[in-house]
RNA sequence: GGCGGCGUAGCCAAGUGGUAAGGCAGAGGUCUGCAAAACCUCUAUUCAGCGGUUCAAAUCCGCUCGCCGCCUCCA
């Protein structure tokens, strides 16, 4: 099965055929740098995180190009808030926008270009736009001429007479057409600047990605990817610029990520009902949260909020639990032990096995499909319930049946590496997840440990009503314990 | 107003022509001194509604209702 993505451009899911054999060339729009990322960037970023690891895995020679917009009105707009240069802000959050990414386990792109390292190619690009006659100076700013490229709106199936009818675009004196856009901006006193043919100024929305994509892509690449909201303008524009300065097309695939919402309303800077990926994080940790954005399909909305991140927890908690009973098993049995010579597995083992088999299977063409990361889980959740139902009946392992269980393990790594998840030690995790609930409790750990051995000895003398006193005030606190053949352990609940 | 998307069980969510994945929550059971965890069973004759195409539709077409997005900075 070949690997299809829905593309903007034609609407449809198409069959994914790179430019050059073996290769793909992919531009995500990254962050404008004047404030922390929130939720909605969390999930754009985490989305074709997932999407470049995806097509590593899937053999292809990715370049993955995502860039940081370091000059616009908003950077200018905070530094004169603050009284310092705009690169001073642009720093602090390019520093910001690291740190959070690093926390998500995002792979690193291939190249994070800085729009201010680009102007010379910039200008170029406006140069050549001008020279066709698409673009023209006026006072110091120059303008892309949209009605010269016919082709215009052609990714967001707009009408341009019905959205100059619309009026809410504002109208500058320095425009032929409202719905021209200044691809370099004259620099106001105080602003930074950078020389031009057109005098001193600094590059407009948009034609940065036109210049960092075509640096390190080329004229014509695979994948442009962000978020819904930049179909219009942002990228409409590129495709104008790009295009008509190239003479040839772009963008091959044109993807798209759904928004976050807040009870069902797009979060947004404007609406300010937005949260940072600091302030979540603060709350659940990494993995969950990138289990909770692929737990629909990329090009869905998803409700942000406690209780579904916090369910989204409950079911990773599931396989990260069914993974530390796996470790606990074949740490248990050392591989040089007598083990017992059954050599063919029960009905639960040849189901497990059957599992094992399609796993990858289903994993690839889940992930083929336009990269439905939701259906993936599902089948993730299959193995680790026959693998549970496997541990759960089995009293003594045989080296089939260690060999199938670590075989689980295996592949969990494997799909793990390509989403981003089961990175850390199940234990390990399973303990973070333990002291994190554990600060909301009003009960010291050593206070319970002290408790759960009172409660071992009153139970090992028949004192079932002490024991139960015991479990029953923890559980008040919050505190679930568990018994097992190698004693007890606690939960918070 | 223009363009686009969505509406699947109590909740989250796959499924885009062949007879409803998965998760959470809930009920019963196995296990347990009793619990918890785990496991087993059950929980949508039906996919917003109404028509149509088809041997066959949650999936295609039309209409209606509801929700959302873009059209202005936005992931």
């Amino acid at each position: 099965m070949p690997l299809r993505v829905y593309n903007t451009l034609s609407g449809e899911k198409e069959t994914f055929v790179p430019l050059l054999p073996g290769k793909a060339g992919m531009y995500v729009c990254g962050v404008t740098v004047y404030d922390y990322c929130h939720i909605g960037h969390a999930r754009a970023n985490v989305v074709f995180d997932i999407i470049f690891r995806y097509l590593k895995y899937a053999g292809y020679d990715v370049t993955y190009v995502r860039n940081y917009t370091d000059i616009d009105d908003k950077i200018i707009n905070r530094a004169n808030q603050e009284g310092c240069d705009y690169s001073v802000i642009s720093e602090r959050f390019i520093k910001a926008f690291d740190e959070d990414m690093a926390r998500l386990g995002l792979a690193k792109p291939t190249v994070e270009p800085k729009a201010t390292d680009h102007i010379g190619g910039i200008i170029a690009i406006i140069e050549a736009l001008v020279a066709k006659g698409h673009a023209y100076a006026s006072d110091g700013d120059v303008y892309y001429a949209v009605d010269t490229f016919p082709e215009y709106l052609k990714l967001s199936g707009r009408n341009l007479e019905e959205m100059q009818a619309g009026a809410r675009v504002e109208v500058g004196d320095k425009k032929r057409n409202p719905m021209d856009f200044a691809l370099w901006k004259g620099s106001k006193p105080g602003e930074p600047w950078w020389e031009s043919p057109w005098g001193q100024g600094r590059p407009g929305w948009h034609i940065e990605c036109s210049a960092m994509s075509m640096e390190f892509l080329g004229k014509t690449f695979d994948f442009h990817g962000g978020g819904k909201d930049l179909i219009f303008p942002h990228h409409e524009n590129e495709i104008a610029q790009s295009e008509a300065a190239n003479g040839c097309r772009f963008v091959r695939y044109w993807l798209h990520n759904g928004f976050v919402n807040i009870n069902s309303e797009k979060m947004s800077k404007s609406l300010g009902n937005f949260f940072t990926i600091r302030e979540v994080l603060d709350k659940f940790d990494p993995e969950t949260l990138r289990f909770f954005i692929l737990s629909a399909h990329y090009r869905s909305p998803i409700d942000f909020s406690d209780q579904n991140l916090e369910e989204a927890r409950t079911g990773l908690e599931r396989i990260y639990s069914c993974l530390a009973s796996i470790d606990e098993v074949l740490n248990r049995i050392p591989t040089s032990a007598e083990l017992p010579a059954v050599e063919c597995l029960s009905a639960i083992g040849l189901e497990l096995q059957e599992k094992v088999a399609q796993f990858i299977p289903r994993f690839v063409e889940a992930m083929d499909d336009d990269f439905n990361t939701a259906q993936a889980l599902g089948g993730i959740f299959e193995t680790v319930r026959a693998t549970n139902r496997f541990l759960a009946e089995s009293k003594e392992f045989s080296p089939v049946a260690l060999s199938l269980i670590a075989h689980v393990q295996h592949l969990f790594d494997e799909v793990g590496s390509v989403l981003g998840l089961f990175t850390l030690n199940p234990g390990q995790w399973l303990d973070g997840i333990k002291s994190a609930k554990a600060d909301q409790i009003d009960i010291a750990s050593d206070e319970i440990e002290r408790l759960i051995i009172e409660r071992t000895e009153a139970r090992a003398a028949k004192n079932f009503k002490r024991g139960d006193e015991i479990r029953d005030y923890l559980l008040e606190k919050g505190i679930q314990l568990l018994d097992s053949a190698q004693g007890t352990t606690w939960n918070v609940k």
